[in-house]
DNA sequence: AAATTAGTTCGGTTAATTCAGAACCAACTA
DNA sequence: TAGTTGGTTCTGAATTAACCGAACTAATTT
């Protein structure tokens, strides 16, 4: 087959760099965070090998690399069409909340950590452990609160 | 005034090491982070420039980077004695509950890139569309129940 | 006014991350 | 079976981040 050319129109290239500036932030390298941008921008929401290295700018190698640790952490997989050796990589949207949910429990795994060092502390600074304490209980709260918008979320 | 040393106890030393690696993934240096998890761990919580070189066995520069980086984000402050020249640097519990809503905020700003996303998008390919709403959604969903968490816990 | 203390600021070094190129492999195609 | 396609893996180069040392400043002490 002849290679088709992906176009993407300037807004959507904005926004793919927007979407990976955020990505980025939340620690994935610029390669792997515009992948995420494309994916979502694009239409069809699912891209060739070829199409994402053409489309990010990147060597085949990086965008490998990338689509390992997208699949990995669950970002993204891909789907095939019968005859067809291609891979269609796309955001993997079902097992996304799960991401999320892994990075919110992140977060609130201070909580057990502050509990701990409380632990270890003296009473002389009474104040001071009953502030780490507090701050504890805000992200007990946290926690209850945000499973049970996940778990009724996950009962739809 | 002489030298004194500050002396922290094995497990103490453990618990900052163990504190560091939770908010070098956050996003933290590795001195910023320990430095969080000595100001957590220590007897008295405020502590001296040099005790704090002293224990996270890092440069003056380094420290005095470390926590400007620190006191700009609202994470650590420090307070003075009378006729005692040293600042004593502190968490600063009050205002770090302003630090885990910003960090929320970073997650939940996903929801308004996706909705611009998907404004962005045809009606093409309508299945991802919806499941890219429904995405956002979730993060609206999580949004309010995480702000009505934080002013129910403001009012205290 | 000289010395000390409590930090800050400025360059340079080292280490880690990110990426590209080339060689490679496995599946399919002529 | 030789060539092409769709990737992967390895090595090294370039970029970026983290850190240190030294020189500096401003306040205090001698």
């Amino acid at each position: 087959m002849f290679g088709e050319h992906v176009n993407i129109a300037p807004e959507k290239k904005k926004q793919i760099e927007k979407i990976g500036i955020f990505f980025e932030k939340s620690g994935f390298s610029p390669v792997a965070s515009r992948i995420i941008g494309l994916l979502m921008v694009s239409e069809p929401p699912y891209r060739t090998f070829e199409e994402i290295v053409e489309a990010v700018v990147a060597s085949k190698s990086t965008v490998s690399n990338s689509l390992r640790l997208l699949q990995s952490e669950g970002m993204v997989d891909y789907i095939t069409f019968p005859g067809d050796r291609k891979r269609y990589f796309q955001i993997s949207i079902s097992t996304w909340i799960g991401v999320i949910k892994k990075r919110l429990e992140d977060i609130l795994g201070l909580r057990q950590i502050m509990k701990e060092t409380v632990d270890m502390r003296s009473d002389k600074y009474k104040d001071f452990n009953n502030e780490l304490l507090e701050m504890a209980d805000f992200y007990t709260e946290l926690e209850v609160g945000v499973s049970e918008i996940i778990s009724n979320w996950e009962k739809k």
